[in-house]
DNA sequence: GTTGCTGCAAATCCTTTGCAAGGTT
DNA sequence: AACCTTGCAAAGGATTTGCAGCAAC
């Protein structure tokens, strides 16, 4: 049966509903996931997941930005980092710079920017990518 | 004499003007940059200067970047792509994901956007990146 | 003559892939 | 049972680095 089988995790139900398995390898990646509310890179999703393979935490990032559960971004380097994407509507994020963490932010002006934006452009708008960098709260007082 | 030496190259005058050296090797790797109107990857112009090293044309993108004379941006994939930089006041790109040709753009819109977010955001801004992918008409055309 | 630049090759970093074994439906 | 997933290790691609020789100021 399908509900015994469903889980509290968006992360997984996610997958499921597209007609990937949920295994327990992917339970376990999910809960280190969902245990970073900052956001998170690869590489320390695979050091809270001891025992499972590097490649299987790869795997299992692409898929759930895949099915859109979680949301890729760039550090000014580059470098990418990835949030779980709740809610689900379009939105943005902020990035402090200084500790990584990751925050949602909707702004209506900024849409409405982007498609008034579409007549100027020599060319169809496929997409749009944009980060907002900051020194969050934290950070600011620490360097006091 | 300085301006014996100067150059017609705005690259060039850059990076002079930062007391890095003009070298036959850079005028080569400027050359072949400001050949490329529509932005260029690492990989193009290492294919362009026969001779030169990699790791060298690297390093120079590196400079062109730092003194910022060139733009760094990212493809979807985050790929990294660059662009001359001319004309110099803050702007953004849309960047082709069919072809990646690279144009610049400059909506003073966003620049004001920009400005009211920074009240609602928590932290303080530090920068941000913003790319709009589009099929440029090019493409669209020999789409058809 | 200093000091910075270059090329080469090796090293690094991050991510993906091949494959055989094991897990899930 | 059929097919999907996993782990390991190896491959891959892009960018960086060490170092000795060469070039610019």
């Amino acid at each position: 049966m399908r509900s015994a089988l469903a889980t509290d995790s968006d992360l997984l139900n996610a997958i499921e509903d597209r007609g990937y398995r949920i295994t327990s390898t992917r339970r376990v990646i999910a809960g280190a996931i969902e245990e970073s509310p900052d956001g998170f890179t690869a590489e320390q999703i695979c050091g809270r997941v001891p025992g499972v393979g590097r490649a299987t935490v790869y795997r299992a990032i692409k898929l759930f930005h895949e099915v859109e559960v979680i949301c890729k971004m760039a550090l000014p380097d580059g470098a990418p980092r990835y949030a779980v994407d709740t809610g689900g509507r379009h939105h943005h994020h902020t990035i402090c710079t200084g500790c990584g963490a990751v925050q949602d932010f909707r702004a209506s002006t900024i849409e409405r920017v982007l498609k008034a934006i579409e007549a100027d452009v020599d060319g169809q708008i496929t997409g749009h990518r944009m980060e907002i960098y900051v020194t969050c709260q934290t950070c600011l007082a620490s360097a006091d």
